[in-house]
DNA sequence: TTGAAAGCGGAGGGACCCTCCGTATAATTG
DNA sequence: CAATTATACGGAGGGTCCCTCCGCTTTCAA
């Protein structure tokens, strides 16, 4: 098994800087025709390298994903866990709002049926869960909402807004929605 | 002003017909030939009825919107304006679970930015609006969620599912947003 | 150095979108 | 019941994008 060419490797960072930066641009629409174009590749070796366009946006966004299970992982180490679950709700919704890429790479983790989605989904899953069964075990929530529940629960707050400041908004709903959670 | 010709309104009526059919089929992805194909006109006769694609979607899925404003009509007779509420949530999650165009009507008037979304997104948060202002005004729910918020988030709650049976696990997470909505 | 394995590029076929305009038909008028 | 005219019809065609396929090029192990 040899190890990958040289030129294949410069060719897939090329593609994926170039996809980020389409994509920001684009919020995620641009063509991957102009994705080659900016890479300075043919469209085959796009596709080569990503099969299909959920491919390289994963890729892409690969990074968000991890960034936010790095976070839980940071939180779950608080005393209380209900907190450290809000705490890590509102820095979920800071970045969506703030990294113009990240909402794409959500809505690819919930929407998404490719065996690369799943990945997504699987790690934010963790993530939420790793905050979310202390909160549980605590005694503090309620026990019959999942993690899952809650991840695809926030994540829709995120992806049904139209207006433009909204994550003043989604944080309060966030809030109300945790404390639903707690019990009494 | 002459009255509009007669095969004019065969023809938008048939299209409406082909167009519900084939939404229904394909889950709103269909093509627009397909629906003119199945209607048995030209695909210019389409364009002409409905100039974009979302203006034949709304048309066909206007009728849904307008039920769920009939049921908060009904519901805003009721004494309990919070238990009005929820229960409107929850025959708006039902409806979206059983009619397999709801959820794209609903998807359109949140997302959607036609003029024609906009009307479908005002129904609807009037409809809100009809029981969300009663609740707060007894003083039973806090005043600091709107009822845009509300419908955004339930909406949300409905777009971002993916598994098959997710009727109940919706319904449950409304509940917990609505125990969080209620000033304790 | 060299030849095969790996990778590259882009032409091209298919799907869909939407427009345009010559033709057809319904309504109106005399 | 023509003749006239306003409306509407249909589908060819141009544009965009998706994705595949295969002849050519490059890399790298031997």
């Amino acid at each position: 098994m040899r190890r990958p060419r040289a030129d294949s490797l410069r060719n897939r960072e090329k593609l994926l800087m170039a996809a980020a930066a389409v994509f920001r641009e684009t919020g995620g629409a641009g063509t991957l025709e102009a994705v080659a174009r900016r890479a300075g590749v043919g469209i085959g070796t796009l596709y080569r390298h990503f099969p299909t366009r959920e491919a390289l946006f994963e890729a892409v966004y690969r990074r968000e994903i991890e960034q936010l299970a790095e976070l839980s992982r940071e939180l779950s180490e608080t005393d209380d866990p209900v907190a450290a679950l809000r705490r890590f709700l509102h820095g979920m919704v800071g970045m969506v709002a703030t990294k113009k890429g990240m909402i794409a790479a959500l809505a690819i983790a919930i929407d998404g049926t490719s065996e690369i989605a799943c990945f997504s989904f699987a790690t934010l899953s963790a993530a939420m869960e790793r905050l979310h069964a202390p909160a549980v075990a605590s005694g503090s929530m309620r026990a019959d909402v999942s993690a899952d529940d809650i991840l695809q629960t926030v994540v829709g707050m995120c992806l049904a807004r139209r207006e433009e400041q909204w994550e003043p908004a989604v944080i309060r709903l966030i809030d109300v929605f945790v404390d639903g959670l707690k019990t009494d």
